[in-house]
RNA sequence: GCCCGGGUAGCUCAGUCGGUAGAGCAAUUCACUCGUAAUGAAUAGGUCAGGAGUUCGAUUCUCCUCCCGGGCUCCA
């Protein structure tokens, strides 16, 4: 007897002899919504079979997870087909959906010169022209299957294909399931002598499904957006391929929602919020990835750090601070000239060795830590640095300050005993988050990373023995997490807590990281209380992240518009008229004195555009004082996104303005976690 | 590193089918003295990313390098 799974999950048994197009149209009916897909045995798409004992139909609505995947997955294959439409002897490779829409590769016939083919902007165009026509001529999408050595011949022409078909390449597009679209994951259990099969109209692509029933049915709703270099199986000894990406979306309103999500993020890019606030710039002389703050940014930096400062006092951390080269015996030592040489710059050769930029804080920490006997009674030993650590990222990698060649990161090692490392990652979790959340940020995923296949170091019960510590201090602080496997640090497990900013982005900071192998390496020890030698646990964890990284992060997560505690100028006093200039200074010493960041612009302009000009510099507070204020000893307050107030006392502002920048304190001195759903 | 696209004044950009460049904003000066998002005028500002080649002549064409953007891959 077949079975239906419903939009709600709910599973019930039909009646041999009705098709899943039936089925479609009433449970749709019911819905109230016409925007139903109905798949069968989750790979299959024909409406109109009449279903079968055994059969499976799930219904899901176009704008679920299931529908979207349909979507986007048969908008590739439009794609596909008009690019093979347009370009004589074009091949094509992969397709799969992804966040957000799809992409698939081409590979284009060489020029008569013997220049690769490439697509252009204008090219884009054609194809997504002729997109339309194939979604207006409603094709079918109609399954197949064959034997591999019919797919073979179907297939002849397209040599990756072919690899497909040989099980040599994994193809993505088999992956169904629902929400997890990444590539290369997944690599289905193909049987090898039946190869699933859908075309339509003369053209055929390989695949699994599913897909919408035909080509007018849910698809239009897209949009072609780049091309970009891509290699046949994301590996750079294979042939580059042309990758097309593209939007696709079950309405048109979604699609604009999306398009318009993206000037939105464009808007607050930090690189350009970064020069348009004069906050720090990237000169080319100074070279690739390399930043310069300017003063406004120095201003936010410095309240950035000396919060950190202040809470890692709180926080029982012992300050520390070490050179930016080290001798390369030092990274012989701790492993990095092994795993880590590709990513650090090339050493100073100098009469007793090479010395290298650190790309990492951790050894200069271990010496520390071995500088004499250490006894149980010191530890748990959190050392703290803002340590800055370069890092020769390769160049088409670097992105602003999200991705940069020198950085500083609020990096501290922990070493305790094996008995406090749960307890030790539990608490700096909440630690962690409590920092965060003073930064304005309350939405947080963690991601457990376990031991890398090739590069990594120590023994795999000590990988263990690290990953379930992490795995327990994540459950004991209820924290939802996703297990990455494979990616973890050459000395250990992690963890990374991604947060999600003001317009729904995610980005990875913090991170915590379990190791056992470098306190086996450099043979630390601790003095335990039966006067045994033992050997002690080394957390790592960056909070930030990098300081760099998580400005450039806050930059536009309130589009330039910093909390007033952190905004490089807190008010600016505007004289209405000249004569209103000495009172304006009067104001401007009051409140300096009184510790707020504040500065004037004279009156030599008209005031509505001195107004302007601070609105855009995203001051906080715009103080105008006239006739009246003058005679009150008052000013008209102007704050950033809320109405002006004539007439308020001068000290009724300061006191105000001090219980905002108080209030930030106050918030964040809790370190009650709470955790999100 | 690889593929594609770029680099013209502090910023955003126009322009030169090869004859060494222009606008708006910003800056400076002057005038205006004005109560909540652009007052007017004048001045100054450019080895057209850098280098080499072709040419009588290169910002423009060719090549190389550097840097930037979008991807691949990687990461704090």
């Amino acid at each position: 007897m077949p079975t239906i799974t419903l939009p709600d999950g709910s599973e019930r048994a039909l009646d041999e002899g009705a098709t899943a197009g039936d089925l479609a149209a009433a449970i749709g009916r019911r819905l109230n919504k016409d925007a139903v897909i109905a798949d069968v045995n989750g790979i299959q798409r024909d409406l109109t079979a009449p279903l079968a004992d055994g059969d499976r139909v799930a219904i899901f609505t176009s704008q679920s997870d299931e529908g979207l995947f349909t979507i986007r997955h048969s908008t590739a294959h439009v794609l596909a087909q008009a690019v093979l439409d347009l370009f004589e002897g074009a091949t094509f490779a992969i397709g799969p959906p992804v966040e957000n829409g799809f992409y698939y590769d081409f590979l284009l016939p060489e020029d008569p010169d013997g220049t690769p083919r490439t697509f252009t902007p204008e090219d884009l165009d054609r194809i997504e022209v002729r997109m339309r026509e194939i979604i207006g001529e409603a094709q079918p999408f109609v399954r197949d299957e064959l034997t591999d050595t019919r797919a073979r011949e179907v297939f002849a022409d397209h040599p990756f294909k072919l690899e497909i078909i040989d099980g040599e390449a994994d193809d993505p597009t088999s992956v169904t399931e629902p929400g997890r679209v990444r590539t290369y994951e997944n690599p289905p259990a193909k049987p090898k002598e039946l190869q699933p099969f859908h075309g339509y109209d003369g053209f055929v692509d390989l695949c699994r499904g599913p897909h919408v029933p035909d080509t007018s049915r849910f698809l239009g709703h897209f949009k072609l957006m780049r091309v970009a270099g891509a290699y046949w199986r994301g590996d750079e000894h294979r042939p580059m391929l042309q990758r097309i990406y593209g939007t696709a979306w079950a309405t048109k309103a979604d699609l604009d929602a999306h398009l318009h999500q993206l000037e939105e993020a464009a808007a607050r890019d930090h690189r350009k919020l970064g020069t348009e606030l004069d906050l720090i710039s990237f000169p080319t002389e100074l070279g690739a990835g390399l930043a310069i703050w300017h003063p406004k940014g120095g201003i936010i930096r410095k309240q950035m750090e000396d919060y950190s400062r202040a809470r890692h006092e709180r926080g029982g951390y012992d300050f520390v601070y070490t050179p930016h080269l080290a001798n390369g015996r030092l990274f012989a030592e701790s492993g990095h000239l092994q795993n880590y040489h590709d990513d650090m710059y090339p050493p100073m050769e100098l009469d007793n060795g090479e010395y290298y930029p650190k790309p990492m804080n951790c050894p200069m920490h271990v010496l520390v830590y071995r500088s004499r006997q250490r006894s149980y009674r010191e530890l748990p030993l959190r050392l703290f640095e803002l340590g800055t650590v370069y890092r020769y990222e390769r160049s088409g990698t670097l992105h602003g300050l999200l991705r940069i060649r020198g950085f500083t990161q609020d990096d501290s090692h922990i070493f305790c005993t094996p008995d406090q490392v749960v307890d030790e990652i539990a608490s700096l979790l909440q630690f962690i988050l409590s920092v965060l959340r003073a930064f304005g940020f309350d939405d947080f995923e963690a991601k457990l990373s376990t031991r890398p296949e090739s590069k990594s170091l120590g023994s795999d019960e000590n990988w263990k023995a690290a990953a379930a510590a992490l795995r327990s201090a994540l459950e004991r602080e209820q924290l939802p997490y996703t297990v990455d496997e494979g990616a973890g640090a050459f000395y250990g497990p992690k963890i990374d807590i991604d947060i999600r900013d003001a317009i729904g982005r995610t980005w990875q900071l913090s991170t915590i990281q379990a190791d056992f192998t470098t306190p086996e390496r450099f043979g630390l020890e601790f003095v335990a209380a039966d006067g045994s030698r033992q050997r002690p646990i080394m957390i790592h964890r960056a909070l930030f992240g990098s300081i760099e990284r998580f400005f450039g992060v806050l930059l536009e997560h309130f589009a330039g518009a910093f909390p007033t505690w952190l905004a490089p100028i807190q008010a600016r006093v505007l004289a209405v008229r000249d004569d209103h200039e000495d009172y304006a200074a009067a104001v401007v010493s009051r409140l300096r004195a009184a510790g707020i960041r504040v500065d004037a612009d004279p009156a030599d302009e008209k005031l509505g555009n001195r107004i302007r000009k601070a609105k855009l510099e995203k001051i906080p507070y715009v103080l105008v004082v006239g006739d009246d204020d003058v005679a009150a000893g008052s000013v008209g307050v102007n704050p950033r996104g809320g109405d002006v107030e004539r007439g308020v006392a001068l000290d009724a502002f300061t006191e105000r303005l001090h219980g905002e920048i108080a209030e930030h304190s106050r918030a964040s001195a809790s370190t009650t976690v709470t955790t999100n759903s």
